[in-house]
Order: structure tokens, then sequence, then C-alpha cells
DNA sequence: CTAGGGTTAG
């Protein structure tokens, strides 16, 4: 049918006007709406062009915000800094920097708002040649005061240059906003990853006090930070001050505590910040739902982990990795393998984590053949290359079966240089199956990773003293005496109503500590009692000789554990975690305790969960 | 029409 166009222009103007400003519900009624353009002879109006391509982005479309962009003759600024606005939105950054590249051979120049749209794609890309190019065209274009281009700026140096070029930039800004210092301390914190954690964060908190205005995204950002670089009771202590300032969370700070929590080990503060939100905010968003499963999970609490997990809407692989991972953890193998057949189903395809998560799980039960068919599959089925991480994982399981030459022969013949991480992996399993030969051949590729490593030295010398090499075990203790080697303390802590106490070996800070001391001691008589001795043939073991059975009897988690007792009801469960493995002895004695007490005690090393009850522990001794 | 923030594994 025939329609004269022009008359109807106004009529349809304002239809299509108020379509426009109305939004759509679906992108159906959006492409009707762009055909009644065409078909009105409208489709050349760059502003109703335009708020037409930004609800197509909206609509995750932006093959048909292209098609759009395309039929446009005359396309103006606006059109085209939509575009790259809209592909950056939509991770689509070559495409985006295409798009920019295009619009430089129509004869345009990107002006202020097209910069900051541009930095993100470049620092996206991790592309610094283009960066300094960008960096180049703001200045020549005059847009050097413009705060939203800097910061862009300050962004891309954070990310892919170097903080001194990001604090260049920073300082060199007229009129800082919030969103600057915020972009400052993303960019202190985005350093740690690289750098000594500690001193970045103490930069980040100094910019972070200094700011004239805070809101949630710089808080949440200062959490995450600290969860992140290894100090998450800072990060508590900041989710606390926060709360105190009647500062509602949002997902980003509330994924930080929780990240927090898990690698604490605090599950009351977790519970609690999680009731902070609706229970449907971690249902439907899979990062936040991530981040409740793993630190449920790295809690102990595998069945709420579940729970979360069977009420996600949107299970992503980090969530299935994450809860796979976590099973694995808590001893719970055959389960994630179960996990691993569904998300094939689901039509998921595994990646590198996925994989990390079964190994580790095989490697705490024991799982050899099962472990090495995982191994192999990676390859041969799903094209993904074992990285030094997946080696490390192997080398951990044929070492605790005892395997130590294949595990050696592994390392020998894998595509890449061992790592600490590998060695560390056969030294253990040296230690378990008491093999001084092999442990001789390993610290001596240790010592040589990091020369820094006190317990390398120490153990090597056990192993010469052992074997009667009275001089070789002088010389390596000269030449970690001349080094000056500090060793790195093993600590415990344990959570009691949100707040963390924290015990060293043989630790007397506590307000408690007397109590604490004369629970040990009641402890030991029974334990005694029971038949325990303790075990001071630690070759393997980084104890200094004279100290041994002291020490033994003031390990941290003992300290814990006597401090839990104490201070918690008959019946309640006390969890402990510590920052290194458990060690075999305290392992023995956990077991006798539990059964003497009749308490459930679950201890989180580095490696996984240890469930002891009534006399014996979840891990079969094996771990 | 603009800039800053997140999860598993390390």
């Amino acid at each position: 049918m025939y329609r004269q166009a022009f008359p109807m222009v106004p009529t349809v103007l304002k239809e299509i006007k108020a379509a426009l400003f109305q939004g759509f519900n679906s992108l159906n009624q959006l492409k009707h709406i762009h055909g009644r353009l065409l078909r009105s002879g409208l489709n050349q109006n760059n502003y109703l062009l335009n708020m037409l391509l930004i609800s197509t982005f909206k609509f995750s479309s932006p093959n048909y915000a292209e098609r759009i962009f395309y039929q446009t003759q005359a396309p103006n600024m606006f059109l085209w800094n939509t575009m790259i606005r809209g592909l950056v939105s939509k991770d689509r950054f070559d495409q985006a920097v295409e798009f920019f590249y295009s619009m430089r051979e129509e004869g345009f120049l990107p002006n202020n708002f097209t910069f900051p749209f541009l930095l993100k794609a470049c620092t996206r890309l991790l592309d610094m040649e283009l960066g300094s190019k960008l960096h180049t065209l703001v200045v020549k274009g005059g847009f050097d005061y413009d705060v939203f281009v800097k910061t862009g700026l300050v962004c891309l140096y954070a990310k892919c240059g170097g903080v001194k070029d990001a604090e260049k930039v920073f300082d060199d800004i007229p009129e800082k906003n919030v969103v600057s210092w915020t972009a400052i301390i993303s960019g202190y914190i985005e350093f740690g990853r690289f750098r000594e954690a500690i001193d970045i964060m103490e930069m980040a908190r100094a910019v972070f006090d200094e700011m004239p205005e805070k809101d949630i995204v710089s808080w949440s950002s200062m959490i995450q930070g600290y969860a992140a670089n290894g100090l998450p009771r800072d990060a508590l202590d900041l989710f606390y001050q926060m709360h105190r300032e009647n500062l509602r969370p949002d997902c980003y700070a509330m994924v930080g505590v929780l990240s927090a929590c898990a690698r604490l080990g605090a599950l009351d503060v977790g519970e609690w910040a999680s009731r902070l939100m609706g229970m449907n905010d971690f249902f439907s968003n899979p990062v936040m739902g991530t981040a409740l499963i793993d630190m449920y999970a790295k809690c102990g609490k595998i069945v709420s982990a579940w729970e979360v997990f069977l009420q996600m809407k949107k299970k992503d692989l980090v969530v299935w990795n994450a809860m796979m991972s976590g099973l694995s953890m808590g001893g719970h193998v055959g389960s994630a393998f179960s996990c691993f057949a569904a998300l094939e189903k689901n039509g998921l395809r595994p990646d590198g984590n996925t994989f990390l998560s079964l190994l580790c799980g095989c490697s705490h039960a024991g799982l050899v053949a099962e472990g090495r068919r995982y191994f192999y599959s990676m390859n041969s089925i799903y094209s993904i290359y074992p990285t030094i991480e997946h080696y490390g994982c192997m080398v951990d399981l044929l070492g605790r079966a005892g395997l130590l030459d294949e595990a050696h022969s592994l390392i020998q013949n894998m595509p890449m240089k061992a790592n600490t991480v590998v060695w560390g992996a056969l030294l253990s399993g040296c230690r378990l199956h008491r093999d001084t030969q092999l442990a001789e051949h390993v610290l001596k590729q240790l010592i040589e990773l990091e020369p820094w490593n006190s317990g390398n030295y120490v153990l090597l010398s056990n192993i010469y003293s052992a074997n009667k090499k009275w001089a070789d075990s002088e010389k390596i203790r000269a030449l970690m005496n001349g080094k000056g080697i500090q060793k790195v303390p093993a600590y415990s802590w344990i959570e009691l109503d949100g707040v963390v106490h924290e015990f060293l070996v043989g630790d007397t800070t506590h307000p408690m500590s007397d109590k604490i001391y004369a629970k040990l001691g009641e402890l030991d008589k029974k334990l005694r009692a029971a038949g325990y001795v303790p075990i001071t043939d630690f070759v393997l073991f980084d104890v200094e000789e004279e100290e041994k059975e002291y020490v033994l009897g003031y390990h941290s988690e003992k300290l814990a554990l006597a401090f839990g007792l104490i201070s918690t009801r008959p019946n309640d469960v006390i969890r402990i975690t510590k920052n290194l493995r458990v060690c075999g002895d305290c392992h023995m004695a956990f077991k006798l305790i539990s059964k003497i007490t009749g308490r459930e005690i679950i201890v989180r090393d580095t490696n996984r969960f240890h469930c002891f009850i009534d006399g014996s522990c979840s891990c079969n001794d094996y771990w």
C-alpha cells in the first residue's frame, strides 16, 4: 500500500517520539518503531536515531544497532559516540576502536565525550600503544582540563601503565571529584596484584582517608582491595565502619565483604552481612551468588552453599566452578564429579578452573586413577592446555599417593619451568612418605627458587643431620644465618561474635591467656591419659630441634582450640582457620580432643577442611 | 550522550 510520507510526518513524529521517550518492553517493539521511522521518511533524523540506538544497546543488540547506524546517511557526533559507548558497554572493545578509526576517516575528531569510552576500551584491551596515541590526541584536542577524560587516563595508566604515570595524571586534575579519587585508589589496588600488597593498601588507605567525599564505590573498592590483597581483617573493619556510618552496602561491597569472610572463615560475619541484602539479589546475580557460595564453602557450611547454588537462577561457569571447588575442598568429591557431568548437560564448557577443582578433589580423596583421567582428558577432549597449577595438583595427587617417582618425572617432563608450588607439592609427598633422599633434591631446587625462605634451609639441614652428614648440616645453617633469614610465622584464628581472635605459636598476648594455658594443661593430662604421645620425629618438619616438644604443645591451632573450648557453649561447633597446613601432631591431638570433649571441631588450613568428630577426621588422615 | 567498583583459581 502506497503511503504519502510527508503529510503524515507530524503525527508519526509525535508517536515515535512518545514511544522513544517511554522506552520499549521488547526488541520487537523497538524494531516496529524503527520500521515506522523508515517508512515515515524520518529515518535520517539523527536526534531520533540516537535515541533509538541507545535503546537498542539496552536490549543487548549491538548487531542491530550497527544496522541502524549503517543506514544513516550523515551520522553526527552524537551517533558516533553512542555507537562507541554502546559497543564498549557490551565488551566489544575491538569494534569500538574500529568505529573510532572509521569516525576519523569520515573527518570527525573525537570530543570530550568520545574519549572516556575510548579510553575504557583501550584499558580493557590493555593496549598501551593505542593508549599513548589517545593521550596525545587528548592533549592536541585541548581536553586536558576535562575531569572525565583525565579520569579515564588515570584508569588507563593504572591498569596497563604504572602507578607513577597514573599519579602524574591524577595530580594534574584541577577539580578532582569522588570518581577521580576512587580511580586512583583502584589504581593502587590494581597494582597490588604485582607488588607488595601491604604497602599498596597503605597508600590506597591514605588516599581514602584524605579524600574529601566518599561514596559507596569508594568504600566497596577499598573493602574489595583489602580482601583481595591479603588483608581480609581490614576489609571487615572497614565494612563495619561503613555500616556504623549508616551506609547501606550495595552488591559490590557485599561481594567484597563476603570474599573477606571466605578467606577468614568468618561464618557469623558472613551470614550477618548477607542478611543486609535480600536473598533474591544473591539468586539473580551470579557474581553475588558465587561470593555467597564460596563464603559458605570456605567456612565449612557446604549444605548452605549447596542451597544457594540450587536456588540461583542463572548459573554461569564461575558459579559451577565455585561450587565444585567448595565440594572438593570439603571432601565431597563424588558430588563434585556429579556437578561436572551436570555442567556439561547444562550446555556449559568446562575451563581450566573446573579441572583445578576436580584435580584438587581427587588429590584430597586419593583418587589417582580418576585424577589421571581428568588430567589427560583436558587436552584430548576439551582442548584445554594444563597450566602450571594443574601440574601442581597432579604432583600433589601422585605425591600423596606415594607415587613419588611418577610425580618427579611429571615435573621433569612438563612444558614449563617448575615453580615453588610444584616443588612444594612434591616435598609434601616426600614428607608424608618419609623419602629424605628425594626431599634433599627438592629442597635444593626450592632454595634456588626462594633463597629467602627459611623453612627450606631448616629442612635440608635436618635431613643432613639425620644422615649424620654433620658438616653439610652445619654449612646450611651457616648459609641461612648469614642471610639473616626469618621464618614466616604460622598463625591460627577463630571467630567469636563477629570478632576474629588471632594466635601465634606460644602466644601469650590474648587477654584470656592464663585461662587458655590452664585449659591446655588440663587437655594435655587427659590426652596423655588417653594414650597420646607427642610426635617429635620431624626430620621433614620445619621445627627447631630443642623446642620441638614445647612448640608442639603450644602450636597456634592448639591455642585457638583451647580458647574456643572455654569461650563457647558445650555443644557449639568450633571453627578454626590456619594460614599454613595443620601439623601432624596437632591433627592427632585434635582427633582425641574431639572424642574427649564430645565437640565437633572444624579446622580449615591452606589446603582443605578437617572435620574432627568423635575421634576421627573427615580427611581420613590423608592430607 | 561522559569517568571509578565484583565472584572461583592464583
